[in-house]
DNA sequence: GTGGTCTAGACCACA
DNA sequence: GTGGTCTAGACCACC
């Protein structure tokens, strides 16, 4: 698995790091059962720290998306839906705003902006993350 | 002018200052040469401190949107890109990216979520972040 | 607010002040909007590394029990019920294993145990944290 | 003896080792002077490093429950008491006080947790730890 | 080798 | 003053 990391992005290093293996896992890219590098191991190779990586695993264990076992390592859950109905929502919404804020701050119309999104959701999909 | 701030907003106070008057110049509301409210009439308003205030200003000078006379107040200047074209879509991908992590790993369906995206951006737009 | 942390126990210490502000939340010690000590605060009154309560306070606010905002501080939480139904039967059956695992080593007959939770229910209930 | 091993469980391998043999010692399953299996033949059995095996029976004989002579295996040994009543006690309240706080926190009522307290134990008194 | 906890300390963003 | 991120490094538990 390759995970880039931009320094000069506004998102925090752990955040990217979630974001990223997120999407690895919800593309089924890193299939169930299948284990995560470790947490040494990717902090060598994205050359930062591991309490920052293991920062990152720690948000993901904590929303079901992976689990831990110590001295083995971190694995893709199957349990899934951890949160109630109306946290998802709230959880959904909030990363919506947040891209709205984005959006409209950088003069984008909700146009130009839907169909990137809609774009980008289509390749996610079709086209699981072409970095492997 | 009136902003409103949400206390309980994810986004800092000083951005949702930013964010409201860039909107209310945005719609010619604040029209090219009208002077904004004063830092600590708006900070008074707004019961904040002023720092605050002129910090959200100073983000808005430094963004090209405003300028700012010693002694008389700040002006919105003329508008002007700040970010390369680029730029601006290196950034939006990367709010979208995230989105889509978030979506797919909480098992909404590209449908709900672009449903949801369009309906929070209409709003937004109908009722530019509490401002009016 | 007065916690205790036992230097002897098992448990890791950012996981006691866990334990210890749910409690204080859920017996309305700590009310609804109410500010938590902050981070510093406290790591100096436990004398321990602010790290580690800032650990066991992100811990709150991944369960939603506790909201942060930048600068502020953090404050209780009106939103309750962050999981799913089977996932709060998961977690709560998993603090029982844990609970049965302890208590089963240590030789307590479940009776012995049943009465001393049944016992410490009450208490927590009915005498909110007896400290203050 | 036959011992199942929950990989996906909280708890280490080697601590679901040494809880299950305090139980088959404590149900008489392996009574006074009987040897254990040899730490490679469970090991074997259990698909497992021999190290871990050797950890667990390593505090076996550390409680005092279990005694070893070179060359020849472990045996069980006279039972007695390891903690002090107070010990016990306080180790106990530890757990209970931890589970109150989850189960407060996610709304469950004493009722409902109690309830699933004595549930739990009698499921786990009835089949101890997945061995038989 | 793996992850888990904790410390110390730096630097930044926010109010 | 507050919290947020990141680093460096120690020590432990587990496999």
């Amino acid at each position: 698995m390759r995970i880039r990391i931009v320094a000069g992005s506004s998102a925090p290093i752990y955040k990217q790091i979630v974001d990223a293996i997120r999407r690895t896992i919800a593309t089924g890219e890193l299939a169930v059962g299948e284990t995560l590098p470790s947490v040494r191991q990717l902090a060598k190779e994205l050359v930062i720290n591991p309490n920052t990586v293991a920062k990152a695993y720690a948000e993901l264990v904590q929303s079901g998306l992976v689990e831990t076992q110590a001295g083995r390592g971190f694995f893709v859950t199957k349990r899934r839906c951890v949160y109630s109905k109306t946290e998802r929502m709230r959880r959904l919404d909030e990363s919506i705003q947040s891209l709205i804020g984005q959006a409209i701050a950088m003069d984008f119309t909700p146009d130009e902006a839907l169909d990137r999104v809609r774009e980008l959701f289509e390749k996610a999909l079709r086209n699981p993350s072409h970095s492997n």
